[in-house]
DNA sequence: ATAATGTTGATCGACTTAGTCGGGTATATT
DNA sequence: AATATACCCGACTAAGTCGATCAACATTAT
């Protein structure tokens, strides 16, 4: 239940596009790497993989970078999850809907769909648009209003 | 944001001990294993895990096994999943709270505080005595009442 | 005793993660 | 046309994790 560097890196590249949406010129990928300070040689590789899945356009030369290819509006943090990372939550590799834990367990199965679900609540709701504007959408905005939520549950003791 | 096999095999073979917990005899590893189609070596490892976490006890000899250490409606996936793939959510390596995204891409520290408050509202909730009768509570069972929740996103192209 | 069981630690291969490197290709300026 | 700039692609790697197996040892009931 870990987030990816690659997942934040690409993420993290993704909102200073967006940012930079409303001018037409590119960005390039080294002044990315700079702002968000991210391995240059890698951020190419996530900002390839983001092309060939059409979240951005590139061009090569002189003037070139990258631009998104859709409004900023319309890209969700679950697009490009599951461009960089795959599904976003499924059982060592089986999708929540076909896993079938046998007998007492079998009730897993319905927890993982609730926890797909909760994952989808945030991360389909939550676009490059928001976060380049700061301000999140209601729903997942009000999961910060308790204070609970911003602080860290103690690790267990492990012997 | 994949549960592991050993996550899905711990939560499994903790359904099975607090569905006899009833019981006051204890439960043996291979019997466990066997229900639930886990490699048995590979559970004791995780059994003795939960162990040092104090969160089931076990007896050695001809009447040995393991039982449950606290009452089944008081140990959540949440416990679980801290005792065997450590915080919930953390962002490759670094828990969301302490996480400083620079620059305009500041927001998605919100963001990851937002989706580990959305995992904890599930995780937290259900417990093993949830799960061994086959009722979760109904925040979470809300979750799956929504018919979308069961059917899968289809995976973006790739290439 | 001895058989059944749990416990520990070592080890293992396959895979993933997080990168690096080099060479090639396209484009805008001069 | 030359050149500097920038993206494109594939190979490579070092380190770590995941899933799992095994042998050897300790403990307990019969």
């Amino acid at each position: 239940m870990r987030v990816s560097a690659s997942l934040d890196y690409a993420l993290r590249a993704m909102v200073e596009l967006a940012a930079a949406s409303s001018s037409d010129t590119p960005m390039k990928a080294d002044e990315i790497a700079a702002h968000q300070a991210i391995p240059s040689r890698f951020l190419a590789q996530l900002l390839a993989e983001l092309r060939r899945a059409n979240l951005v356009n590139s061009g090569r030369g002189y003037a070139g970078g990258y631009w998104l290819a859709v409004a900023p509006e319309s890209i969700t943090v679950a697009d490009i999850a599951r461009v960089i990372d795959g599904p976003l939550a499924d059982v060592h590799g089986v999708s929540p809907e076909l896993f079938g834990p046998p007998g007492v367990a079998a009730p897993t199965k319905e927890l993982w769909i609730a926890v797909r679900a909760a994952l989808r609540s945030v991360m389909e709701q939550v676009t490059i648009a928001d976060l380049a504007a700061g301000v999140l959408p209601p729903a997942v905005s009000g999961l910060l209003d308790d204070p609970d939520a911003w602080i860290r549950r103690p690790d267990p003791l492990q012997g």
